[in-house]
DNA sequence: AAATATTGTTAGACTGCCTAACTATGAGCG
DNA sequence: CGCTCATAGTTAGGCAGTCTAACAATATTT
């Protein structure tokens, strides 16, 4: 089983890896980059700190300050006080950033369902089975951080 | 059905995204980037040229020079001709390079499959059962570029 | 009240990617 | 043959996104 494992290991980190930088060419021709439509996808239920956001979006907080800084000029965001800390910097989506995040998701989807399509419908359960699996092992690789 | 492909492409999509961030976060600590372990990889078993590097690694020409000149100041490359055709750079990897690069894929792959080993057989298998599917789904992503 | 911890920003540097322009070689065609 | 066009790779310059270190402001602890 271990060499399994590691046979296994290799074989999804390559997959990985080739996934990563398609999903990046593929959404680079878009307004938003990957970075911002993750940032504006967490912020949007409820407003979160610059702390959270770094901390979600695995990036030390220098680095997210920049992208809501960056998020804030081109209006998607605002920085709002918190009534309990003064330190602590909410950040929340505005209703133009909602719309902007709307166009970008849907954009993307349709990209990725498109690319769907032209799986058979076995493999495409295939891939639906194996998202909780990851979602797991993300877990599992999060906490060896 | 279409429907369906959109709700999957949002999940995969998320999941995704969540995974880049993890790898390139546990990957980071090592003397080698993501990009390098690729490169050596794709040119263990035999040389590849400049373009072929470049093409499989989703990323420009002069991307991949930049990274094949960096990898020969290290001595884990070297440029060599092609017989056939004197504009082609055929890059090959050295006795160095493999041993550094079984250093950086023991340690990957260590931390892969400590991962992996929290998973249920069945989680395993689904990850495993998807490889081919997501596999064929780069394909078809790295077609619509 | 003072020392320490936490939150976020600023400054400066680095990596890795891009496009555009260039050199050198090969291929097609009169 | 020699001209033109295509292909392979490099060089140059720029940009985005990350990092660490140092800082300011506020909270917490002692």
């Amino acid at each position: 089983m271990s060499e399994n494992l590691e046979e296994l290991s290799g074989r999804y980190r390559d997959i990985l890896r080739q996934s990563v930088y398609l999903v990046r060419s593929i959404d680079a021709d878009g307004e938003l980059s990957t970075g911002q439509v993750s940032t504006l996808n967490m912020i949007f239920v409820e407003p979160m700190r610059v702390s959270a956001i770094a901390r979600y979006a695995g990036i030390k907080v220098p680095s997210a300050t920049e992208q809501v800084i960056k998020l804030e000029s081109a209006g998607m965001v605002e920085r709002i006080a918190d009534a309990s800390d003064a330190r602590v910097v909410l950040v929340k989506i505005t209703a133009f950033g909602k719309k902007k995040l709307a166009v970008a998701n849907k954009r993307r989807n349709a990209n990725m369902a498109a690319a769907l399509s032209e799986l058979t419908s076995q493999e495409q359960q295939a891939v639906a089975d194996a998202i909780p699996a990851i979602a797991k092992l993300n877990i599992a690789l999060a906490a060896r951080l």
